[in-house]
DNA sequence: GCATTTTTGCGAATGATTATCAATCTCCTT
DNA sequence: AAGGAGATTGATAATCATTCGCAAAAATGC
């Protein structure tokens, strides 16, 4: 059993349990997320998934990602232009950099930045739940 | 002479130069812009400008937000649900603490954070052009 | 297998923003 | 002050990503 299918064994059993119900349509794309190393938006997911189970829909992909955006098992990104794009929640939390010539997203992880974050927040009498942060970069030139 | 009329004069004035010609529809925007202390939608800030200018519709507002943006006079920010936001340039940079209850919108800075950021884009090879650091939060319960 | 409750696919609807285009206005030149 | 080239405007249609509505199909629990 490779990686990437335990890793949605473990999580329709998760889904089931949480009254959700886990059709062939969601564990096709569950997979295709968790196989994903970059970030696609809808669209591209609705394309990865259909090759894999053609019985699929975009409204469909819409509504599982918002399921699953409500179980934690996905992440919803807004980056400048364009739609929302998506990924499977990995262990570790990050924030992105997007490269404005290739469109290409990045990640990196601060505990500095993390650090700093909330430390803002409780100054000003604030619990942080969430955060966005986003560097749009450019190659250095040499 | 108030502050907010001194602004507008010395944007008016920089805008002629650039090329953009300055119409009674601009002008009442500007003022609106400048004299906001919030971070009003295109829908809100057309509202404002009508009282001031009656001869305006949304079309003129959106349209005069993008020339006024590109003349880097406001800048827009899209902060989770809803549309697009704005203010006037001010004088220094700060970044921005969403109250996830109230939806209002605070302001911060922190030097540490901004020279992580770079630190970080040119770890990476990159030269950082711009972010996006957004803190949502909820009130502290005592 | 059967009943109950969700989920799906299709297409229509939505909401924010942009595009079209003839009429109007700005601003530079006489 | 008048003229005219070219930019800007208002009204409305068009876009684009995302959501909705509903009848048919599928998943769960017994
Ligand atoms: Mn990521
Ligand atoms: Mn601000
Ligand atoms: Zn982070
Ligand atoms: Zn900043």
């Amino acid at each position: 059993m490779t990686l990437a299918q335990d890793m949605t064994a473990q999580m329709t059993a998760a889904l089931r349990k949480a009254g959700v119900r886990v059709t062939r349509q969601r564990i096709a794309l569950l997979a295709v997320l968790v196989g994903a190393d970059d970030h696609p938006d809808a669209e591209e997911l609705y394309k990865r998934t259909k090759r894999v189970e053609p019985a699929v829909s975009l409204a469909t992909v819409y509504r599982t990602l918002s399921v699953l955006e409500a179980e934690g098992v996905v992440q919803r990104h807004s980056f400048e232009g364009g739609g929302a794009r998506f990924e499977a929640t990995g262990p570790a939390h990050h924030d992105h950099i997007v490269d404005l010539d290739s469109g290409e997203v990045f990640e990196f992880n601060s505990d500095k930045i993390e650090r700093l974050q909330e430390q803002i927040a409780a100054e000003l009498g604030y619990d942080l739940v969430h955060h966005r942060m986003e560097l749009y970069c450019r190659r250095r030139k040499p």
